[in-house]
This record gives C-alpha cells, sequence and structure tokens, in this order.
DNA sequence: TAAGAAGTTCACAAATACGCTAACTTTAAA
DNA sequence: TTTAAAGTTAGCGTATTTGTGAACTTCTTA
C-alpha cells in the first residue's frame, strides 16, 4: 500500500471516528453498544467461522469433544462464559492452538 | 534486521531444530516435556509477570477482584482451568484487553 | 410445499471453578 | 538469624459450567 493510499484509510478512520463520537452522542442506545465487550462477539464468530470452514457440524464437532450439539452451541451462542479447558478441547477439534495474550 | 542476520537467525533455528530431535530420541523424558501444552505455562507466566510489572502483589490485585490472595495464587499456578470470565476480570485490573486466538 | 438436517433453547444432574478461612512455606529486610 | 510480608496449599460451601435429552425453530433440498 502506497503513502497516498494509507493517508486514505487514515482519513477514511478519521471519518469513522468523528461518526461515531457524533452518533454515540446523539443515540444512546448505540453509544451503550459500542461500549460492550466484542470478545464474545469475536470469540463466538471465530468459533462458528473455524466450524464451518472445516464443513463440520454442531454434532460433528460435539461427537469429537465427546459431547453433544446442545453444548456446541451453547458455547458458539454465549461464549462469554465457557472454561479455558473447554476452548482447548475446541481448538485441538479445529487443529489449532489456543493462544491467550492481554494487549 | 539485515538478510544477512536473518539468515544466521535460521541457522541457528535449524541447529536448535536439530538439537531438539536428537535430544527427543535419546532421551524420553526430554521427549514427554517437548510434548506438553505450553499454554498453560505461558498464561502463568504472563499473569504472574504483569503483576510483578505493575509492582502488585497477589493480594493487591485480589483486592481488585474482590477475592483473596489464595484465588490468586491458584490463577496464576493452575491456569489450566479457568473461566473466560475471570481471565477479563483480570486483565481489567491490569489495564488490559484479553485476546483470544485460534493459531 | 414437505421432510429431514441443522441449530437453538430449556431443564436437570453432575462436575468443577470460585470465594473464603486457616495453616503452612518461602522470600526479603532488619 | 528473626520477623513480617508474600505466596502456596487444603478443605469447605457456593456458584456456574458442562453433559444430556427433549422439544422446538430454522435452514436445505428434493
Amino acid at each position: 500500500m502506497s503513502e497516498q493510499e494509507e493517508a486514505i484509510v487514515d482519513d477514511e478512520m478519521d471519518d469513522l471516528d468523528r461518526y461515531i463520537e457524533e452518533r454515540k452522542a446523539r443515540d444512546p442506545e448505540f453509544a451503550k453498544a459500542m461500549e460492550t465487550d466484542l470478545t464474545d462477539f469475536i470469540l463466538s464468530s471465530e468459533l462458528v467461522s473455524l466450524r464451518e470452514f472445516l464443513k463440520m457440524t454442531q454434532e460433528d464437532v460435539a461427537k469429537k469433544m465427546h459431547t453433544t450439539k446442545s453444548a456446541v452451541s451453547r458455547w458458539e451462542n454465549h461464549a462469554e462464559d465457557i472454561r479455558l479447558s473447554t476452548l482447548k478441547k475446541l481448538a485441538k477439534v479445529f487443529g489449532k492452538k489456543l493462544k491467550i495474550e492481554f494487549v
């Protein structure tokens, strides 16, 4: 990416930031949504994405983990409270390693 | 880093790999140790490192989390099974965000 | 549209992390 | 070495996740 293109992106980000700030000011519901922790959303998305990329159903995952599809659905939809050991098992099923960082 | 320096690092990594393979072959105990999941170790280290970097005692962390130093010690020493929500609270105490990846 | 596959939600029992206290060990400073 | 601070471990009750089956909804596909 050229310096010029980067500058354009920066400008777009600034516009986005301005838009967000402006809308947060006039839209309380939006403001609240922006405050929510995105970690859960991202993790849930990643669980679903990985599974679908591997063309697996929730039941496929469930069998590999010796549990049921109900549990898999729960993890994909309520990932906010899941045990680290469970996340590790899921990673293993997907042929991945779990990486945890404080950023 | 220059290309030459990178090449040197690569050579060193190759040497390390060769050493690891050779020692794994002749030393069963070493082989087993190399197979252990490093995630727990890394997470524990990071918890301790972050706390010490911030010059906090386990009791300091405990108070901020409305719990006791016993719990903090447990997380630092038995991080293999901790709730995601607990990890998030810890991150918050350290002024960090939790990042989870499947790599 | 009909039927099966896939996914969601609920409720309950079982497993386990968490909060707490107390006793113990290790570390650090006087 | 002595003493206090810091850290570890064990045990117990509580809170929450997990395993499970069943009923339900949504999505696919013939």
